[in-house]
DNA sequence: CTGAAAGCGCTTACAG
DNA sequence: CTGAAAGCGCTTACAG
């Protein structure tokens, strides 16, 4: 960062003036030929770099974007992530991270240090705490400066902008009955993410099917730290649940841990469906069936439409893409799952 | 970005000059309460945010640090990731990422555009490509512009600046002592990331242990994409391998996948240590004992070293960490481990 | 305690 | 084809 080579010193070393190297170095058609390549290669003789500061000071933007993400540690976020710095890197933007740890005061602080004009948008999914709060104050600032917001997986409906997220409640309506359908009897829902968007919507899907097929409903908060859950074990022992709807991997895993570990038999005596496909539910034994949440499609598709929101190509009102999702069937549901448009 | 109000225009408003603004601001003494604090007022009034680009064009710093990193999919780079993060935003600095998806010429990419000026200093753990090729040349740019430059994990001995990282080949050997010690006659080497410093130093450690107990020596590179190996099955069935050090997570689990699956027993049969504790490893039934890389350890320390370095606490010769680990002895391998120490 | 001025390293109308 | 000048939004010696 010390001894850098500016556009003055070039300038100088070659008699000319600064504003003759700046467009040698960026190829404007007002410099001949021959002074282009004597400034360009004293340039590279020098190691000359752009400073990138000077440069967006002038031209108003930085070309890169902001990202806050609740953890960076759960395969849905990091699948994300890579699909995001994938997208940008081929879009010729850099992305700048900030993780809230499910935290609204961290998030409101990146909010506050992303918005000091070293981004041109921002990125993101909301923390469990502002969901949970519905507290969107700390995205004000974001309005008031007009830096354009993108949301994706856990968005909130009363913010107004761009969203990316999938289908949660038909989803988790659809694994319900797919449940339902490959012979079981009596299904619980479990969330180690309460209170989360993606949570609320899951519930409400899975609800909605129970209701559907006058099936009786259960559903248990858990805590992952805390696992595992007695209730779980209560519930498979007596009270005939034979099948569960995990709002997440890690969940999922741990419901099929503890019920392994206590002896059941899965699918045989216990069936699981997940949400989120990472490499715990290809590689567990058995395999789980999930709901595949297209993690890097959102990511990418959450890049391009920030770009092409800067980049003024899009009409003012918000978009929203819900993605179509499958389930992806694997051992942790038993054969013959009826399609259900069949 | 567009509408955000300046000090100039503040000034204006206030009747006072720009140096009285920027001063107030910043809570210079030199400022009277009272204009301090009528300037503070209007600038909450009017929602100001200082141009983060100008303040850094003046102060010649940026409080960010670039991050490049192979890849973020595996729990090892995830977690690293999160402590680079964590530390950063406790110390007050930003953090920029790329991903050079094991690729030197990503990651070379990422070095010209993070080297523009953008970033105090640059973190990084080599991609595959770069450590095979022993190309180096891409990270000249760091050194003739004297940004400072902190390796973690993946490092390389012949570049010349800080570096955090484990001691993987005394680990190496430790685990494979305690394959031998916990009854193993026969211990395979797998790796799924060959071409890696941190490959080649697992698998010298392995090699001096095997040496040392006279044992024979078998190792093994495979695809992880293409698993299961057949090598595998053989080594078991036909070659009385009943020991594996794998020499990373998912091809630890790979391997008790595929050895589960074809009926042989974990531990009984075959027995498995991995590098890096991950999720999969805690939770995969049985679980799986691995060498812990201190992945968060490992980023905290990283980030810390360059804000050091930044802040010219450190002495000019480059320092070097490598950090005590130890091996978390789950249900792969047998009970009995000795402690070597004893 | 306040302000005028220079400067960080660029870009870009405008003149010639 | 080349250059002088203004300006992006700040900070900071220096004067008063």
């Amino acid at each position: 960062m010390e001894n850098r080579i500016t556009l003055k010193e070039l300038a100088k070393l070659l008699n000319v003036s600064i504003s003759t190297v700046s467009k040698a170095l960026n190829d404007s058609p007002e410099i001949s030929p021959q002074t282009q390549k004597r400034v360009k290669e004293l340039a590279a003789l020098n190691h000359y770099v752009p400073n990138m500061l000077a440069q967006n000071l002038k031209t108003r933007h930085t070309k890169t974007i902001g990202v806050i993400i609740p953890a960076i540690l759960p395969h849905f976020f990091a699948e994300a992530l890579h699909g995001i710095e994938t997208k940008a890197s081929e879009l010729g933007y850099r992305i700048i991270i900030c993780i809230s740890n499910e935290s609204l005061k961290k998030e409101a602080e990146s909010v506050q240090t992303l918005i000091k004009g070293q981004v041109d948008g921002l990125i993101m999914s909301l923390s469990q705490e502002t969901q949970a709060k519905m507290e969107i104050d700390h995205l004000q600032p974001l309005f008031s400066h007009k830096v354009p917001l993108v949301l994706f997986d856990r968005v909130l409906k009363q913010i107004q902008c761009d969203k990316i997220h999938i289908n949660d409640s038909l989803q988790a309506e659809q694994a319900t009955m797919a449940l339902l359908n490959s012979g079981c009897k009596k299904i619980a829902y479990f969330s180690g993410i309460s209170d989360t968007s993606v949570d609320d919507e899951r519930k409400k899907g899975y609800l909605d099917a129970v209701k559907i097929l006058g099936a009786s409903r259960k559903v248990v908060n858990f805590d992952p730290k805390n696992f595992p859950d007695k209730k779980l074990l209560d519930l498979i022992e007596n009270k005939k649940v034979d099948g569960i709807l995990a709002s997440d991997e890690l969940g999922a895993i741990l419901v099929m841990k503890s019920a392994l570990n206590a002896g059941f038999r899965i699918p045989e005596d216990l069936s699981v469906i997940g949400f989120t496909n990472g490499q715990m539910s290809e590689h567990f034994r058995p395999s789980l069936s999930t709901v595949d949440q297209h993690a890097e499609e959102q990511g990418k598709l959450a890049l391009e439409t920030m770009v092409d929101r800067i980049e003024g190509k899009l009409p003012a009102e918000p978009i929203e893409y819900k993605l179509e999702t499958s389930i992806i069937h694997r051992n942790s549901t038993r054969q013959k799952l009826y399609d259900l448009a069949d």
